[in-house]
DNA sequence: ATGAAAGCGCTAACAG
DNA sequence: CTGTTAGCGCTTTCAT
């Protein structure tokens, strides 16, 4: 910044005021400087711009998940490209941490402004974790619900979507409707979860759950082996998300069960291949790229100094296929 | 830090170097250090750490892509999942940053040390990227491999991949073996483009190939309309990657055909759901995970000034599953 | 084995 | 509209 202070013959000072837009200067000055910056080559220095403004620009994406492989999940992966297309329209980073020790870390050290926090792993750790970042201070949002926590949430109507599922399922005349889960849990499922009991409940119909492994089609496929060999088997399965459902559909073939004649099976998320299996995947669709940028539109907005109103629940949508 | 130095009874030197594991010092000194850390809440300011000692440790990930929703693609996200397992593992942060413009304003501006540059978009835009990275001078590494670059690349037998898939479905008698791939090019989807030609022309086959659309099911099935509408229809079509594959497994189905017996259907990469899906699909794995994890390997273990020889060649597996 | 001093590149505050 | 001064929190260098 000295040397192009120097080649602009203006302060360090002036070249300052050029990088940040500030007004306060001739056309000319400004022209100069830029002309000088570019034949330098120059490019401002976070580190140092960081230290002295108390302001990284950038985001951090918290993913609280302990499985090392933690971008395995569509979905995430969707909310990440919505938070990451935000940051860089709105000029910021964005820093990813995952894991359950250090997932503060980018905070306390300061190389992030404010964070997004991903939810998962079972409610008494989320909430630690929600409570430590609350304790921090700074803007932060929350990527599914956490209870009580001051923190604004980014939420969508998946109670509803699976109540709407099961209702539908009920409907068409099962009456022994199962639920199948993978291990860890998230908010969003166990919304899912509440939501089909509550379905099941108002027509006095008692819930069937398995929650095992991880999230894979194998596990779903496992646990309605285990579902189907009951003395009761079910007539519908729900599963908590798509490629769960794959392999429930692959269960009910491989014993030679139609579906969704002799089973009826729905899924979770509208994956991208859900409308292109065999029978085409019944789903709640999520716009999880929208909630992906809701929740860095919320941290930048309050970081920038903008009101920032918390966003509604989203909305989720019953996509009626033939697997149910 | 001068916080903590007074409390435990030291100069900010010392402090200093217990957080950064130097040794010469007592232990006595390092308890007493450490105590006084632990009571004050203590974590190294990230930027004034960088500013003094010019390294950040952190990664940039850049992903060139024109697409806004760069993390759609699954196998993207394994790659990142590697990458970023393996930054966690040795004490680095990972900033992402996509699209074309400022791809290496992170470098640029002194936020991480080194990158990952994952490299799509056509070739003559490609190399001008990897050019300016080249340039730049900090460690780094390609993901796919670009002409000439003097940067280690992390590669994937692709060619050879197509080259046996396309061989097996010409073995089986196949003559008329179509191509599709979605507009956007990778260097492993060109890959698997040459590996596909060569075997054709092995065996004096001339290739049929279409190349439109984004990477979605829905393309897949708009090509291989095209493809079966011809005079002289494929009997086999090799799909540039799983989801494809699906949307050329249902156009199949919608035009009566029987896969894969009228038409055989293969596609690549082995995504999560293509053992599931109905027939299995017949595709080419590849150990992106792990590709990941030492194009991060590559650009740390030169940070830290540990030799680093490039990785070999990553194998691929053919994985024959009832679709070819 | 520990301490003192200097300064990384930038921006805030204020002076001109 | 532009310049001067000071200092962000840490690490490097050199001294003890």
């Amino acid at each position: 910044m000295r040397d192009v202070a120097a080649r602009a013959g203006v302060s360090v000072q002036t070249v300052s005021n050029v990088v940040n837009g500030r007004g306060h200067m001739r056309e000319q000055t400004r022209e100069r400087v830029a002309a000088a910056m570019d034949a330098l080559g120059y490019s401002v220095d976070a580190t140092a711009r960081g230290l002295r403004s108390a302001r990284t620009r950038a985001l951090g994406f918290l993913l609280l998940d302990d499985d090392p492989r933690y971008l395995a999940d569509p979905m995430t992966d969707m909310v990440i490209a919505g938070v990451g297309d935000v940051a860089r329209e709105r000029g910021y980073g964005l820093l990813i941490q995952s894991g359950e020790d250090g997932l503060l870390q980018p905070l306390l050290e300061r190389r992030v402004d404010g964070a997004i926090m991903y939810l998962s792993g079972e409610p008494a750790r989320r909430v630690a974790h929600v409570r430590r970042l609350e304790a921090l201070g700074h803007p932060a949002a929350l990527f599914g619900d956490a209870p009580s926590a001051s923190l604004p949430a980014v939420t969508a109507a998946n109670r509803d979507g699976a109540r709407r599922l099961a209702a539908h399922l009920l409907a068409r005349g099962h009456t022994r409707v199962a639920f199948v889960a993978g291990r860890t849990s998230w908010p969003m499922i166990e919304e899912r979860v509440a939501g089909y009991r509550a379905a099941l409940h108002a027509r006095g119909v008692a819930p069937v759950e398995r929650c095992h492994g991880p999230w894979s089609a194998e596990a779903g496929e496992e646990m309605a082996a285990d579902l189907l060999e009951a003395a009761d088997p079910p007539t519908a399965i729900m599963a908590a998300n798509d490629l769960l459902a794959l392999g429930v559909i692959r269960c009910a073939r491989r014993r030679g069960l139609r579906v969704p004649d002799d089973l009826a099976v729905s899924g979770f998320n509208d994956f991208d291949f859900s409308a292109f299996v065999d029978p085409a995947l019944t789903t709640v669709s999520l716009p999880v790229y929208a909630m992906g940028r809701a929740a860095a539109t919320l941290v930048i907005d309050r970081l920038d100094g903008r009101p920032a109103s918390p966003p509604p629940e989203f909305a989720v949508e019953l996509i009626l296929r033939a697997s149910a």
